[in-house]
DNA sequence: AAATATTAATCAAACGTTTGTTTAATTTAA
DNA sequence: TTAAATTAAACAAACGTTTGATTAATATTT
């Protein structure tokens, strides 16, 4: 085993996604990690600091690639969004676990810091999105659209088909046991809907 | 008291939304309802019994206007799609507690059977609004568009900035204390975003 | 109409479990 | 040999639920 911190964090994340924070037990979670009941809080010191852990451990993929796009200066901005919907949809779409995780955590408010910090992980990416928009319709490459609800489009039509697999699969008329997370034509039927309703909503000229 | 199964839910609607089912006790929701402890076991059985209650009662109010619209010969198909995007924000945001109860239940999957109920609810919905878009397509009045996931680009928009409070203030820039859902002026800017996004996503002559 | 019987609703207290956490002893590794 | 890691056992607190007694409301009988 290479670091237990992540080896419970890891099955901590599964549990968590599955039953919730609340739902889950450490002997739960001590058992499917297969560890004593005691070293979530050895290594963690309480429950509360695991899912914090686990959120500051992971999120880190959240961030970097968006960053970098906003700055690239040889790409156009309708070839940035593009890349930041394939961003997304991959990076959501590899770890829809821990995905789940943080949607959960936006939608319920009693742990009001943790609460917060998860938002903050989304604050940073929304700014960037929508001022490439902005920069766009300041350029009349765009058209004169909302951008703040236009990102939430495209990450609300993401987190549509990934926070329920049931939910996923009734809509795509697919058998409710297939796995369309883990599908590639899936993947690829989603990010070019995005991309096909984001550039007619954007482009003056499609 | 005029009912008290139902003062009962109202108030669990308000805590589970805000704590979860899990994080919600018994003793929590018997002080908020001003009810002794007995009387949740008392009305309605169990703890889980009481959930389900609450999601046969509250749920109705999701059905109807959507039946009626798809069979409405007066209407045009992007018509149609209007009215369900102004019926579906208008229900929303009139019971955000309560589909933010939903929206935990579709992520977590450990309990079965509610999270197959929950999921129903919704599927008709589904079937209405793709058939709708179908017809339209078949008319040659809609672009080729993947139906499905174009519904999933409204309501995942709209539970975008349902789903958190925080967050949605964020993405406004919004004071975060400010209630984004009781305000009309905000109810007016996603709707006629979404109808937008959709129009020039769907229609060949905009 | 008054008195009685029956049902429903409410309550404080207690039930047995499960919860997150801690302890103190033991094993492992450096 | 010392520090870190692991363990089974125990801890108090919180959990969902049940109990048995008491009050309120309704129905029945006089």
């Amino acid at each position: 085993m290479i670091d237990k911190r992540e080896h419970i964090i890891n099955h901590a994340i599964e549990l968590f996604a599955e039953k919730g924070f609340e739902g889950t037990s450490i002997r739960d979670l001590a058992q499917k990690a297969d560890v004593n009941v005691a070293m979530v809080n050895y290594y963690f010191g309480s429950k509360d600091k695991l899912f914090e852990a686990l959120v500051e451990m992971k999120a880190s993929y959240m961030k970097g690639k968006l960053e970098e796009l906003e700055n690239d200066r040889t790409l156009s901005e309708i070839n940035k969004i593009d890349a930041i919907i394939d961003n997304y949809v991959d990076r959501i779409l590899s770890n829809p676990a821990f995905h789940k995780v943080l949607q959960q955590e936006l939608l319920v408010t009693h742990r009001v810091e943790l609460h917060q910090n998860v938002s903050n992980i989304f604050s940073q990416n929304i700014r960037n999105v929508t001022t490439i928009i902005e920069r766009g319709i300041a350029k009349k490459i765009f058209k004169k659209v909302d951008p703040q609800l236009t990102f939430a489009s495209i990450i609300g039509t993401i987190n549509q088909v990934t926070n329920s697999k049931i939910m996923c699969n009734i809509l795509l008329n697919q058998d409710p046991s297939s796995d369309p997370y883990t599908n590639l034509a899936f993947r690829e039927r989603l990010t070019s809907h995005i991309k096909q309703l984001i550039h007619s909503h954007l482009l003056i000229n499609p």
